[in-house]
DNA sequence: TTCGGAATGG
DNA sequence: CCATTCCGAA
């Protein structure tokens, strides 16, 4: 504010860029979803990227800092956030109003929203995908003590599954990537690509995102977290405390940090040995909240789990192992159900349900008649039938509260079958190999549930958290993972659902193929601690039995359970912060959707995406051969503060 | 203080 | 897309 807001800027008459397409390339989801690649915007660091950043040393903690539950954050100096910011973009009339309304934007990307009625106070919406990208990010952290709390979960989910997928080889496997050129695997060598740079001319400042180095080798560390971790887990190794070995308290002042390893961001090697603790590592920090999901039942310790240690050690088995877990990882993190309706393999523990699921899911479903929906857990190896390509879809968009406008009108989606929608995967593995990537792709949201909660949870009473028009968004929003080979609609264009389109959730609707190589294992519930069995109004549309009768490949029951589970999950977060979220009209947000088209394929065509493969695989010898020292380099970049500009 | 539209730059 | 900058409105 001091400053003069000399606006004197450039300001010629540009037009006005009227409108906002979508990759016309051919995504369904929304092109920031990864914007890595071409979009010079992004390459720049992201606010919320510096953020955690900020939030993950001790030095801003003055500044800035995770106070209260999950992913909340408080700006405790404004304007040096912005200062810093400032700096780091190299605006030096960045303020805290400039900064905020950045921060803002976040909120319709799900990215962030605000905690109401705390000042300067905001959450990260780790639970839904954010974390998919940023697992490493140690929330409750810092100094405090996150703990908050942990999540009582349910333990049981961990204890289904194994994590290591029974065969390793698959892993690399290709399905995802392979399945469709473009697919996954374009995203992350997009990202990889991606050179961030530091914005400043000088680049001396690094920056903090640490991507690129981490890329290729980089992303492979990451990768290891056992998918039961939860959140949490992830969080703490991004570097938090629950890194003893994190900060080690050294922190130097601006321009040093303390030793690379210990900040950067990369979890340091989540690869658990084999047999390690990987396996189990205990999940830490609670600091998430929503959707804890996979808590393990001990609780969580500050302390870092074993995992993190820092020995990496990588045999190529490993690599694969954990590049899968990767994916697994990737897709596991909190999405929505739905994600995982696809997934045969998949394995859900639900907690309070979790008993009867288990059983049912239990089965070995020995393939027969009625397919069940889960098989082993993940099993790589056995290519689940169809996968489809999932598609998660985040928490609704906050709906700006647009009154005034009034606009709007709502058109529900109809789409159902939008679906067919893309899928991509980007996101997650993208991220997962290359580390900074963006959470764009988490970001990518989607509309949750509203539809069937507003629907029918309504009824109950609830206040209508949302409603929301998602409509268009929905299709593109909702990130969907996987590959989106989807191309051909058509094989996948299953028939399934008979019943409906489950236009609620659209979601859930289409399945598609198989994805071959993805196999998100569980999700994470969370709950919160209160138990909801007993309020959950049962849907109509529930099902209340569970019969997958129909052909449906998929597994309807399931999916019915999860939608379930996720509505309220959705409700209460909604009730946590709850705003009010009115229904905005997306406006523009596109509609391209399509899917169809020969978009999807682009993959390779028309996207500029880089042989995924290629990428791929240099991602694992590098790891092999020395990832240690690609972390401290990478590690090493990181800085937050740039110098000057 | 916070929100979000609009225009604009990149 | 992702901010940045303004700015009017709650």
């Amino acid at each position: 504010m001091s400053q003069i807001q000399h606006k004197v800027e450039w300001r010629r008459g540009k037009k006005r860029r009227a409108e906002k397409r979508p990759g016309q390339a051919g995504f369904a989801f929304p092109d920031w979803a990864y914007k890595p690649e071409s979009s010079p915007g992004s390459r720049q660091i992201q606010l919320w990227h510096f953020i955690l950043e900020l939030l993950r040393k001790e030095e801003y903690h003055d500044v800035i800092a995770w106070q209260g539950d999950y992913g909340e954050f408080v700006i405790k100096d404004p304007d040096e956030v912005a200062r810093l910011w400032g700096a780091r973009k190299c605006k030096p009339q960045m303020n805290y109003d400039k900064l905020s309304r950045a921060l803002r934007y976040y909120y319709n990307k799900r990215i962030l929203h605000k905690t109401k009625g705390k000042r300067f106070t905001y959450k990260f919406n780790f639970n839904k995908l954010v974390l998919v990208n940023y697992p490493f990010i140690d929330m409750g952290s810092t100094g405090s003590g996150v703990p908050q709390s942990a999540p009582p979960l349910p333990s049981a989910a961990g204890t289904h599954f194994r994590f290591p997928p029974s065969t390793p080889s698959d892993m690399l496997s290709p399905n995802e990537d392979l399945r469709s050129p473009g697919g996954v695997f374009s995203a992350v060598a997009r990202r990889m690509a991606r050179g961030s740079v530091s914005d400043c001319s000088d680049g001396t400042s690094v920056n903090s995102e640490i991507e690129d180095v981490g890329g290729p080798g980089g992303g492979g560390y990451r990768s290891m977290i056992h998918p039961r971790m939860s959140h949490e887990s992830l969080f703490r190794m991004y570097g938090g405390a629950g890194n003893p070995n994190a900060h080690p308290g050294s922190r130097g002042p601006l321009g040093h940090r303390v030793h690379p390893d210990n900040l950067s961001p990369f979890p340091v090697s989540p690869l658990p040995g084999p047999g390690g603790a990987g396996l189990l590592a205990p999940p830490l920090s609670p600091a998430l909240s929503l959707t804890p999901s996979s808590h393990l039942p001990y609780t969580p310790s500050p302390s870092l789990s074993p995992m993190l240690g820092s020995h990496f050690s990588f045999n190529p088995e490993e690599m694969k192992r954990y590049l899968q877990a990767h994916h697994q990882s990737v897709y596991n993190y909190h999405l929505s159900p739905r994600a995982f309706l696809h997934y045969p393999n998949v394995i859900i523990p639900q907690p309070h349900r979790l008993a009867q699921d288990k059983r049912e899911l239990a089965h070995p479903h020995s393939a027969h008649s009625h397919p069940h929906p889960i098989h082993h857990p993940l099993h790589l190896g056995e290519e689940p039938p169809h996968l489809s390509p999932f598609k998660f879809k985040l928490q609704p968009p906050p709906l700006g509260r647009k009154q005034r406008d009034g606009s709007q009108d709502h058109h529900p989606r109809q789409s159902s079958l939008s679906s067919g929608s893309g899928s991509l995967s980007s996101s997650g593995l993208g991220s997962s190999l290359s580390f900074g990537s963006d959470l764009s792709s988490a970001g990518g949201s989607g509309l949750i549930s509203n539809s069937s909660s507003t629907g029918s949870l309504n009824s109950t009473g609830l206040p209508k958290i949302k409603v929301e028009p998602i409509s268009d968004i929905e299709s593109e929003e909702e990130v969907e993972v996987t590959d989106i080979s989807d191309e051909d609609p058509d094989d996948r264009a299953p028939p399934t659902h008979p019943h409906d389109e489950d236009l609620d959730e659209d979601v859930f609707k289409a399945p598609a193929p198989p994805p071959p190589g993805l196999l998100p294992f569980f999700t994470s519930h969370p709950h919160r601690g209160p138990p909801n069995l007993k309020s959950e109004p049962a849907e109509p549309g529930d099902t209340p039995s569970p019969s997958p009768a129909q052909g449906q490949t998929k597994c309807i029951p399931l999916k019915l359970r999860f939608k379930r589970r996720w509505s309220e999950d959705q409700r209460m977060e909604a009730m946590e912060e709850q705003d009010d979220k009115k229904v905005r009209g997306e406006k523009e947000r596109e509609r391209e959707t399509e899917k169809n088209g020969g978009m999807q394929e682009n993959g390779a065509g028309s996207a500029p995406s880089p042989p995924a493969l290629g990428g791929y695989e240099c991602s694992l010898p590098l790891a092999q051969r020395g990832v240690n020292q690609d972390l401290h380099q990478a590690t090493a970049q990181l800085s937050l503060e740039n110098k000057d500009c």
